[in-house]
DNA sequence: AATGCGTAGTACCGTACGGTACGGTTCTAC
DNA sequence: GTAGAACCGTACCGTACGGTACTACGCATT
């Protein structure tokens, strides 16, 4: 998904771990997602994965356990940042949270964020499945449980004077704004790397701005 | 699946206003939207307006063709706010978008929107239809060339000192935040009118600090 | 060599749904 | 009053797809 994971449940665990052949088939699904959203079949997946149907559903049970799958293991993939240390000066604590904000973005506008978001927002709306919940636990969620230990250094060191969950809310709609719902909606015209460098840079400034406790 | 609509020019044309039979169909198809997202079918709507499918098919040409005049006659129900006049105080200037955000807020976490937007931007993964490109326009879009007039005002009167384009994606962050995008995904915890009230007057003042031309 | 497990490939089934056809009824215009 | 259109209700068709069953084959262990 369109970020991290605090880390899923089934797949923390060693033997959990999908082996090569089953992440050649969970990348096929991700491919299939970027191409066709929702709508790719069983078939196709099994076709293009060289597998057959049947091996499908001993291994993933239904269509929506591959898809639920398919989402944990991307949401597995995406490495957890580490945080900056002790004694944290403005300096380094914008940077971080530049740097961050950065990496947000160009995950949020990437192919499959998008394709995976989407099937997980349609998935919301016909209650069907927990993909939505899936998503919003390991997208913003995450985010917000990555973000809070930041602010939370930050306020310590006495660079910001927030509480945390405003920092978050705060943070989130000066770093991403419309630029996800524009994507989801299709809009062609997605951020370059300079323009996401330049919403980045102006978002960190801007949050400071507002947070700093320099007065 | 099925390709062209022989669209019903009636409906394409300036006074396509829908009569109150349409709209009881029309009204139905948003319930079963907010009630069941995209799954449901021709027949449901039939069904529960009391109508035929022959007459949902000669009316709006194919599935598609409905939706699409669900969405545009649910875009032509928001209201147009108004602007104020000639010489803006800050009080004034202040209320005004005050006023814009809580309503902005509201719309967005309600369940139709949700709905519809759930639907397009499930549509605009399947490259089936371009309801992804009309809620674009009806919603983002909308609100930005809606915005921008205020923020030139705003501007003329030296009350704010910021580029149009940007003004409306720091406005909108500042607003929306990760509201809209959870409620997407599904989560239960939607902002109260309480909420809302404060997340609007709080995003204000952000707006009024970071762009205010006072300093 | 024989046995057994896992899987590819494919045929098959049931169902849901988009779209059409048609008989019967109501509304409208002349 | 009558013709014609619109419309309701329903039966029907074709298809796509989720899911299952079955066969054949590769490969390991014995």
């Amino acid at each position: 998904m369109n970020e991290q994971a605090p880390i899923n449940l089934e797949y923390s665990t060693v033997e959990n771990a999908p082996s090569a052949r089953e992440q050649e088939v969970l990348s096929v699904v991700l491919d299939l997602m970027v191409e066709e959203g929702d709508g790719f079949s069983m078939a196709s997946v099994a076709k293009r994965a060289s597998c057959s149907k049947e091996t499908l559903y001993r291994w993933y049970g239904d269509r929506d356990g591959l898809l639920t799958s398919t989402v944990q293991w991307q949401a597995s993939k995406v490495a957890m940042p580490k945080l900056d240390d002790a004694n944290l000066t403005l300096e380094a604590f914008s940077d971080t949270l530049n740097e961050f904000a950065s990496s947000w973005l160009s995950v949020l506008t990437s192919d499959v964020s998008i394709a995976l978001n989407r099937l997980a927002v349609a998935h919301a709306g016909n209650n069907k499945s927990s993909l939505g919940q899936i998503v919003l636990e390991n997208g913003p969620y995450a985010m917000r449980t990555r973000l809070l230990p930041i602010f939370l250094k930050g306020q310590k060191a006495g660079l910001i004077d927030v509480r945390g969950d405003e920092a978050f809310r705060l943070f989130f709609g000066l770093v991403i704004a419309d630029a996800q719902i524009r994507a989801l909606l299709g809009d062609d015209k997605k951020p370059t790397k300079t323009e996401i460098k330049k919403f980045a840079q102006s978002a960190v400034e801007q949050f400071l701005k507002l947070c700093g406790s320099k007065n």
